[in-house]
DNA sequence: ATCCCGAGGG
DNA sequence: CCCTCTGGAT
């Protein structure tokens, strides 16, 4: 299944708009619930608004909100955004730090946040264990569990390493154009011989995963 | 477990 | 109308 997903998307990658860590990471905090087709919307204006932490640390709220109110959650995302840029400045020195320990302490940033942008910005391999991420690794049978932690843990050790980055862009490709949520294209899937979920709809991926668990090199 | 919250698909 | 979209904090 791994070699299948490397050949259908073999140009997989982050779909956010960013030129920098910061800019990364101002995107992904963005992403949570929504598109990033979306955040790609509103990012140009923001970007061309504030362009350092001690920019976003000292912005207008109102202001910060109606920018980016289209991504929903607007007003947590606003807290989020100046919050962990006041603590960049504060603690980093306006810097956004490049190790995972560092960036979880950050306000509004998780775990999956902090390996997209060590991923994508920092060149360090880190699994993104998101809502695509979760959803498929389970269909796929390559894990049981529902912690994104332990998710991540047992996925990382059935892939080398040097693959984190781009599988978890793989994976959450495939989430998007064929193993969709609502309604799966098992049809149209070129893992549909492998998979142990095929056909079994949009519900109940947790007993198709315990058919057959036939890893990701099978 | 619940809240935050807008936009688009079916 | 109901669900989902590259989550995180309480």
């Amino acid at each position: 299944m791994n070699r299948i997903l490397g050949e259908t998307y073999p140009d997989a990658h982050c779909e956010l708009d960013y030129g920098n860590p910061l800019e990364l990471l101002v995107a992904t905090i963005l992403s949570a619930q929504c598109t990033d087709k979306r955040v790609n919307m509103v990012t140009p204006v923001l970007f061309a608004k504030y362009q350092t932490a001690e920019d976003y640390a000292a912005a207008d709220r109102a202001e910060l909100e109606e920018i980016i109110r289209s991504t929903g959650f607007f007003r947590a995302k606003t807290t989020s955004i100046i919050g962990m840029a006041q603590a960049v400045c504060e603690r980093y020195g306006g810097e956004v730090p490049g190790r995972l320990k560092d960036l979880v302490t950050l306000p509004g940033v998780g775990r999956k946040t902090a390996n997209v942008v060590l991923g994508n910005a920092f060149g360090v391999p880190g699994i993104t264990v998101d809502t695509h991420f979760q959803r498929l690794t389970r269909r796929f049978g390559w894990t049981t569990e529902t912690d994104p932690v332990k998710i991540e843990h047992e996925v990382g050790s059935l892939i080398p390493k040097r693959e984190w980055t781009v599988m978890s862009h793989r994976i959450i490709w495939h989430g998007r154009r064929i193993c969709i949520a609502r309604k799966p294209a098992c049809g149209a899937c070129p893992l549909a011989d492998l998979c142990p979920a095929y056909g079994t709809g949009p519900t109940d991926p947790v007993a198709a995963a315990k058919l057959v668990r036939p890893g990701p090199f099978s």
